[in-house]
DNA sequence: CTCGTAACGGTTGAT
DNA sequence: CTATCAACCGTTACG
């Protein structure tokens, strides 16, 4: 079972941790917090009991990046799916809806767009028409009743990291891993808490 | 003592 | 559906 390990483990300071995963954001979130009101990266790292290399670590990335957030974990580059490839199955899809995968691989390659080392798999094209054509993608799905409290469209920085530790323990997994940003997390400015 | 960095053992997720 | 594998994780230890 994953369970067992999934507790975590402990550090030398006797901080719990999950080997392989992220720290949770709240304490991302609380190290920012902490070097922003002046105290000493070494101290943050007693106190929260989180090590120096990751304290270190965290706050060089908010620094340059404005985020507190885990760099995307996982996945492949695409390799033959490029952002032109994807367009021109957007635009082929956009004129025939009901057009099948295997026809657009037909095009791509018909139109000089791939060339046959380079052309997607029909199980690539499904995936990109699913993916890419499916979905929202952002603005959170159920939420038919809308929350009493405001949670969009947010401002600062903080606002947008309690948003998200919102959203996480109302169950939406924190599936933010991989996620595609949701045009937030890049923005360097804003440095005014 | 503080802190940047990399080896290490680990997990993840798009292809 | 499963497998691959390069991306990232935090801790530890070194300098």
């Amino acid at each position: 079972m994953v369970g067992a390990q999934q507790y975590g483990e402990v550090n030398q300071l006797g901080g719990v941790f999950v080997n392989g995963r992220p720290l949770p954001n709240a304490v991302r979130l609380r190290i920012v917090e902490l070097a922003q009101l002046g105290i000493r990266p070494c101290d943050i790292s007693r106190q929260l009991r989180v090590s120096h290399g990751c304290v270190s670590k965290i706050l060089a990335r908010y620094h340059e990046t404005g985020s507190i957030l885990p760099g995307a974990i996982g996945g492949s580059k695409p390799r033959v799916t490029t952002p032109k490839v994807v367009s021109y199955i957007k635009q082929l899809k956009a004129k025939d809806p009901g057009i099948f995968a295997w026809e657009i691989r037909d095009r791509l390659l018909a139109d000089g767009v791939c060339d046959k080392y380079n052309v997607p798999s029909v199980s690539s094209i499904s995936r990109i028409l699913r993916n890419k054509l499916g979905g929202p993608l952002y603005p959170v799905p159920p939420l038919y009743p809308v929350p009493p409290q405001r949670c969009w469209p947010l401002h600062q920085p903080y606002d947008y990291y309690v948003y998200l530790q919102g959203r996480q323990q109302a169950g939406v997994p924190h599936g933010l891993t991989h996620g595609h940003g949701p045009a937030v997390p890049h923005h360097a400015h804003t440095h005014a808490l």
